[in-house]
DNA sequence: TTGTAAGCGTTATCAT
DNA sequence: ATGATAACGCTTACAA
């Protein structure tokens, strides 16, 4: 490999080799059906003298596809989020494709700005896990059959594939478990609903529980960072109103946090004063208090099919949207033990 | 904003606006100095009829830049990568700059394939957070002059930009703390050190310190997540060691996690029966046992000045390799508590 | 089977 | 101040 301090092009290795531009070029894309044995052989010998690799730039521009794949995230910071881009990179990597990220930092209005810069990367399609708030641009790029891939959110208007969490099953397992464990108050803390699909399905997945199953009563409370008062009160209103033994359900990890704090401030036990049962399992469920009761996300599993689908849609697949609904799995710690 | 299915190109726009392509180029690039206002006008009204943006493709085909950095993370996983690389990403995004992530997952080998990957995407620059392990691209790419920064892991022979917490500065912080709440005996808990140079460093101040604090004794433990046994050896070897008190220092977080877990199988109280602090602080620790103690890292710092440090390189500043130490916070909780 | 040449969407160097 | 034109590194008709 001698050691140019500019890359070399394919124009160098073509004289190296003494063939044409075409040549190498074919070398890379059709060596088997286009090349002599002879020809290939030199071809190969340059281009590993030059240590020579085509620019995926200038293959982009000619062919207009860039072996890129996008993927927005609402919140980097939000583990869930990140499990997710673990897999799809993981995923995207093993079939050839880069990924380009694109984090909206929680800010709704960027959306579309974030949608159309990957996109003058060429980039051959979406991985979106955003509010959905601001989906014109992902509408656009559907539209010009672009495949787009949802994970977690959907978005209204917006029929292509959709990877997530089963959020009925998982609900119901919670409630369930919280039924057999004798809790019969139930309180249902998420994240504010905005538009989130995913928020706005567990509290009706939630509500039809309570409706559904004879002698408990259920509510649910938005909660937001900045309002932790308001959530000690609507924790209080539980224990206030509950005949017996009462719980929560936390849609997701980081209300479970703010549930635990709640419970702090009031100076209740998790489990014996109130039940907790969240979404999300994490590393220091466990060891938080008695330990939480959490539901797991197969997340890795959520990202590498998310990042299937769109492959397959590359290939050309022309099937109508998929849905593709993971189950979670319960995992019983002492915040549902009485 | 006409609505083509293909992207509009210069050329619609100087058809439209009846120029050439070079004045709509001009336009964009140099439009103060060069275009006469009537001109200018005339094309500014054609880009926005027909909704046209430059490929940022095209211009990196043409210049040689793309708009593009590079940043390479050891592990996705880990969420100190995640913070720095939230912090960098809006750092670099806020210059005009897109971020490519290859995240290694912590495969050793794949650092030189991830650099090439990028460097192909022809980025500009580099963030760096990985083992070092395989540093032979990186050290091309700093020959070839694109500038580097290293974020929390020196890379032996690859003098550039460093950002990192200080991590003499944490220890000291930590260990002071042990000493005032009255430990005497110390273990320093930490990942495999390999090549990491931030855990070696750890491990050198955290030596350091106890040999030059009198009455104190020290030892230093590499635990493996596979061997938790291993590490309950060394925790119950510390027990019978110790005259008086003695505590953990967990090089990160994951180590804490697993200093609780050993904690818990062993049946001690955090604080009384063993004192933890660790490096990074986390949502979870003031709720994990009576909570854990924390020296916090301004992750979102390190990550802003990685990319600031890299913009400044590529706006052509020639200093010498710096390295900028940001000091740790502590934040005093139960598991520090006799 | 291989080479020639046009063109992907830009920018830069010439002219004008 | 503006326009024609040649690159940038690659792929792909079309020719040979």
């Amino acid at each position: 490999m001698t050691k140019e301090s500019e890359r070399s092009t394919i124009a160098d290795v073509a004289r190296r080799a003494g063939v044409s531009k075409a040549t190498v070029s074919r070398f890379f894309n059709h060596r088997e059906t286009l090349l002599t044995p002879e020809i290939a052989r030199r071809v190969e010998l340059a281009v590993a003298e030059l240590g020579y690799s085509p620019s995926p730039m200038a293959q982009s521009l000619k062919r207009g596809r860039s072996r890129l794949i996008g993927l927005v995230v609402a919140d980097i910071t939000n583990p869930y989020s990140v499990a997710v881009l673990r897999g799809a990179e993981h995923a995207c990597r093993e079939a050839g494709y880069l990924v380009m990220l694109f984090n909206l930092g929680n800010d709704l209005e960027r959306e579309s700005a974030g949608i159309r810069a990957l996109t003058s990367y060429k980039v051959e399609g979406f991985i979106l896990n955003t509010m959905g708030h601001d989906a014109g641009a992902a509408l656009e790029t559907a539209r010009q059959g672009k495949p787009v891939v949802l994970v977690d959110r959907l978005h209204r208007g917006l029929e292509v594939d959709f990877v997530s969490l089963d959020n009925w099953q998982a609900i119901e397992l919670s409630g369930g478990h919280l039924l057999e464990a004798g809790y019969r108050d139930l309180l249902l803390v998420t994240e504010p609903l905005g538009t989130v699909s995913s928020r706005i399905e567990r509290v009706q997945a939630f509500t039809q529980f309570v409706d559904a199953t004879p002698g408990t009563t259920g509510a649910c409370y938005e909660s937001r960072a900045e309002d932790p008062s308001g959530l000690d009160a609507a924790l209080l209103q539980l224990r206030q109103r509950a005949k017996g033994p009462c719980a929560v359900v936390s849609s997701n990890a980081v209300v479970s946090l703010r549930i635990v704090a709640a419970a702090a401030r009031q100076g209740w036990r998790l489990g014996g004063d109130i039940g907790l049962v969240g979404i999300d399992d994490t590393p220091w469920a466990p060891y938080v208090g008695p330990g939480i009761t959490a539901v797991s996300q197969p997340t890795d599993e959520l990202g590498r099919l998310a990042a299937q689908c769109l492959m397959q849609r590359l290939q050309g697949l022309q099937a109508a949207p998929r849905s593709i609904l993971l189950p979670g799995t319960l995992h019983a710690r002492g915040s549902t033990q009485r």
